[in-house]
DNA sequence: CGATTTTGACCAGCGC
DNA sequence: GCGCTGGTCAAAATCG
């Protein structure tokens, strides 16, 4: 994988603020538990669009400033073994700016690797949730142009509850402001709980 | 002492 | 078919 269909983030002319990005992709069904949709699952509403795909420039592209497309709901599927069935695991991809690269999302996360990736300066690091049977992974890429923005990349979705509370993800809030360009979001963010 | 991080090696997918 | 890039594993080291 070369760029995410992530092209949110760090608007170079509105820069000064800082920003807060996400995308979600809610395919979740599989577990079957209801649980999940909300611990990882389908926190943002998706919101679906082109995916650029450029892939061309290779070098740099990812680097800079290349956004423009939107969110982007992406299923990996994992295919093993041929009897194995396929596990659907959607993909959400944030940004934030935040000097920690870790965020505490209120769960426990292993690290499992780091890797350094073309384009970026910075490793890209691997994390795994430690609960037994959650299989949830994680990696967090930081952008080599702008060390405050870091871009976190959840995968799959929790079969467990969160450790901590609910009011955590505030703190998170607090670690990164949110950026309020869609009331959208905003609104789902402060008024209905969707973390519980 | 257990859990977790660190780091290198290994492997798989994709492009050329 | 080979090489590159990215993702994961696994053993040792470190922290609490």
């Amino acid at each position: 994988m070369e760029n995410y269909p992530i092209l949110f983030g760090t608007q170079p002319s509105s820069s000064t603020s800082n920003s807060y990005h996400f995308v979600a992709g809610a395919s979740s069904h599989h577990h079957g538990q209801a649980a999940g949709n909300n611990t990882g699952g389908g926190l943002f509403s998706a919101s679906k669009q082109e995916e650029p795909s450029d892939g061309g420039g290779g070098d740099d592209g990812a680097g800079s400033s290349s956004q423009g497309g939107g969110g982007e709901a992406d299923v990996v599927v994992v295919g093993k073994k041929k009897g194995e069935k396929r596990e659907r695991r959607p993909r959400f991809a944030f940004q934030t700016r935040s000097q920690v690269d870790i965020l505490d999302d209120g769960y426990r996360w292993r690290k499992y690797g780091q890797k350094a990736v073309k384009n970026n300066n910075f490793p890209r690091s691997y994390y795994r949730c430690t609960h037994q049977g959650c299989n949830v992974k994680k990696q967090v890429q930081r952008l080599s142009r702008d060390e405050g923005v870091v871009v976190t990349t959840y995968e799959g979705t929790h079969t467990h509850p969160i450790e901590k509370s609910n009011d955590n993800f505030e703190h998170i809030l607090t670690q990164m402001q949110v950026y309020s360009g869609l009331n959208n979001v905003s609104q789902t963010f402060g008024n209905q709980h969707m973390f519980q």
